[in-house]
DNA sequence: AGCACGCCGACT
DNA sequence: GTCGGCGTGCTC
């Protein structure tokens, strides 16, 4: 027998089939094997089984062995990584990974062993006990406790009865250990009760909307603390009695174990988890107990997507506008795109939900693509808070040149007052965002990227927020040594100091990437909020998403604008999700909720539109901008980003990379909204010099095709020469 | 990816 | 004279 292998090497040179003989009847399509290549061994993955092989037989080698008995891939998601390959511009290989913990790969795990203890054998706690010294109460409590309950966990035992009783009874030989091997599950210990929850009218609509509509996709759209998980869980349920499998989406890892608590509670281990803060081990045994069976719920980030299930009756993806859901590196898969896919071998209902979908999905659903589900109404009919715009340029014309208004300040204290919560946004961690020199103007930058250096006062540093890179503060002027510096913008870092100073008594908590980068930082920081252990919580996009906080009451958004100013023609739809979500976070439970907006453009009309909770409003008017400019959804964006770190070569190939599409463009004219060649926003990036040939193409998967064999030509190990497609955003 | 083959500069 | 720089090619 014959059989079409990928190997798990991600080179072009080596993006093809090989074939191998193997006599062994249990390797069939989805097996991984390890195989002989060139002068060493490999990995790779079986696609094809066949009797005959048109390759010169004595060129053909064989199979070494096969990794495991249960094929890593099923035909499902076998064919899927061919689909991932060809409209991700990756090789076979890089595609395949996906599917796979990366801890399988080159055998890096190894079963977990758990150590138990007994008694010995011919051990009687009755006839040992009185043997010990009187003193010896843990001891005697140990073996009494073993004879009564057998074999337990060493670990448990250890921490009931002290180590030192537990390594006392053992030298004595009264106890014994024995190992076993056991599968890491997260989160076990997570077991919320399962509150019996009733849906109401609305939310068993929605559920009888998804279930019964012709159409595969199903956006739901609720407005923030409308009961969306409610209406999650019951379509799992309905799934899992019928005996088919569920995939459940969240766009960040700090949200899972909220959500996870919710599905343990209801489904208890059926329900699994990946994410990339799990440890490897558990990663993987979690990977095994979906492929197996022993779990039929797949909970995680955008990756979990690719989960090894069968039968697969629902794929929820939660937040579905959420900017996580496109991989921002290779492969940039679309996560809704896949889970279309998905979805369609098997039958499956795909959910799509949020309370500001992306104009993309929107457009579906008022095209008739997609079946649109609404919850219209907070649960209990709780009022959405009411937004205040507070103008900047008043402030300041009024001598106010701290981050807070007026209004704000006044707002914040009212509520610390009443013993309530506050929620300060915004979207700059660090100190200040820049560090100008008042005397000659120079801005601090990076050495290897065009961008500003961020000044973080915690550890006196300056921080790229590009590359990550790392400078000691300056005591003066790198350019002309003159002592006088000034902070340009706000950081939150600096608004926790500044509030400080206006609330000496409020206890603060901060929470952006500097706070939560250890593995459980995020949740710390949340439970201490919820615990009402701090009364102001000041954050960037991350506090955002999803969190329930009961004693919230006032929100304030410190620089609504700055994302508007973007040049992404995403930033009025990014805008307008973040003021909802944020705006989303006050007042959820029997106090009513506040926000203050501040801004520099309180005319502004998305800003407009965001404080009324007015999506459709805002949606009408941003798609007819769309069209009418012919940007996305009625285009695709297409940026071929050439960068090296020797300017003129890549200069010289981004010529070559636009004269390729040059020859295109002019055949095709028509298929076009845009074409161009220029420097990238950022022309240096990580030392790297970066420039693209930009194009918005109407629904020509050809051209986009062509584009990405163009980029492969050009790719070289000096000079990158990348794909994307759509871009989140384009720096 | 990794390793061999192959064609030009500075050294025991 | 050789040792070794890494450009190019190959892997069922």
């Amino acid at each position: 027998m014959f059989a079409e292998v990928i190997v798990d090497i991600s080179h072009s040179d080596v993006d093809r089939i090989f074939e191998y003989s193997f006599d062994d009847c249990g390797i069939v399509p989805g097996s991984r094997v390890v195989v002989p290549f060139s002068k060493y061994t490999v990995e790779g993955i079986v696609i094809k089984v066949k009797e005959k092989s048109e390759f010169p037989p004595e060129k053909i080698k064989k199979i070494i062995r096969l990794l495991e008995e249960t094929p890593a891939l099923t035909p499902e998601t076998l064919k899927l990584s061919e689909y991932v390959a060809d409209t991700c511009f990756v090789t076979r290989a890089a595609a395949l990974r996906l599917f796979l913990p990366v801890e399988m790969r080159r055998g890096k795990v190894k079963e977990r062993l758990v150590e138990y203890a007994r008694l010995a054998d011919g051990v009687d706690a009755d006839a040992v006990a009185p043997t010990l010294r009187k003193t010896a109460v843990k001891q005697r409590d140990l073996l009494y406790f073993l004879q009564e309950n057998g074999q337990t966990e060493a670990a448990w035992l250890n921490s009931e009865f002290g180590a030192g009783a537990v390594r006392a009874a053992a030298d004595k030989g009264f106890v014994v250990f024995s190992e076993e091997k056991r599968l890491r599950s997260p989160y076990l210990g997570l077991n919320a009760e399962n509150k019996k929850v009733s849906l109401t009218a609305a939310q068993r609509a929605a559920v009888e909307s998804i279930e019964k509509t012709e159409k595969q996709t199903t956006l739901l759209f609720g407005v923030t603390g409308s009961g969306k998980t409610e209406v999650y869980l019951e379509l799992i349920n309905r799934a899992i009695a019928r005996n088919k499998t569920a995939i459940m989406l969240v766009p960040e890892i700090s949200l899972t174990p909220q959500m996870l608590k919710q599905l343990r509670a209801r489904f208890g281990d059926s329900a699994a988890i990946l994410h990339s803060g799990l440890s490897a081990g558990e990663r993987f045994d979690e990977w095994w107990r979906l492929r197996n069976g022993e779990a039929v719920i797949a909970i995680g980030a955008r990756s979990a997507i690719f989960a090894p299930l069968t039968d697969i009756g629902i794929i929820i993806i939660d937040e579905e506008h959420d900017g996580s859901y496109v991989s921002e590196s290779s492969p940039r898969y679309v996560t809704a795109e896949i889970a279309a896919r998905r979805a369609a071998h098997y039958g499956a209902k795909l959910v799509l939900g949020s309370a500001t979908p992306s104009t993309e999905s929107y457009l579906k659903a008022t095209e008739g693509e997609y079946n649109l589900a609404e919850l219209p109404e907070r649960i209990n009919k709780k009022p959405l808070p009411d937004v205040e715009i507070a103008d900047m340029r008043a402030e300041i014309r009024r001598g106010n040149n701290s981050p807070f208004s007026a209004a704000l300040k006044n707002e914040l204290s009212k509520c610390l007052e009443s013993g309530n919560q506050a929620i300060i946004f915004l979207n700059q961690r660090g100190y200040s965002k820049s560090v100008i020199c008042t005397e000659c103007g120079h801005v601090q930058k990076c050495a290897s990227c065009d961008v500003s250096l961020t000044y973080h006062k915690e550890d006196e540093s300056l921080l790229c927020h590009y590359c990550g890179a790392k400078y000691k503060m300056i005591t003066a002027c790198t350019e002309c040594g003159s002592p006088y510096i000034r902070y340009g913008g706000f950081g939150t870092e600096r608004v926790v100091l500044e509030l400080k100073k206006l609330f000496p008594s409020a206890r603060i908590l901060r929470m952006d990437r500097d706070t939560t980068r250890n593995k459980e930082g995020h949740l710390k920081i949340l439970a201490e909020f919820s615990a009402r252990k701090a009364d102001i919580l000041v954050g960037t996009q991350m506090i955002a998403k999803g969190h329930d906080f009961p004693f919230v009451t006032l929100v304030g958004i410190l620089d609504a604008d700055m994302s508007l100013h973007f040049s992404d023609y995403r930033s009025n739809e990014r805008t307008f999700q973040l003021i909802t979500q944020v705006a989303g976070r006050s007042g959820r439970a029997d106090v009513a909720g506040k926000v203050v907006l501040q801004t520099y453009s309180p005319e502004n009309a998305v800003l407009r539109r965001a404080i009324n909770y007015d999506y459709k409003g805002f949606f009408e008017h941003e798609i007819s901008i769309r069209k009418a400019t012919g940007f996305p959804p009625y285009t695709s964006i297409v940026r071929l980003l050439v960068s090296g770190e020797d300017e003129e070569t890549t200069v010289g190939v981004t010529k070559s990379v636009y004269e390729d599409m040059n020859a295109i463009y002019k055949q095709n004219r028509s298929a076009f909204a845009f074409f161009g060649c220029m420097k990238a926003p950022l022309k240096k990036l990580q030392g790297k010099f970066r420039y693209q040939v930009l194009m918005r193409v109407y629904g020509s998967p050809d051209i986009i095709r062509k584009a990405g064999k163009t980029a492969e030509k050009y790719n070289s190990g000096k000079v990158g020469v990348h794909i994307e497609i759509n871009p989140n955003n384009l720096v």
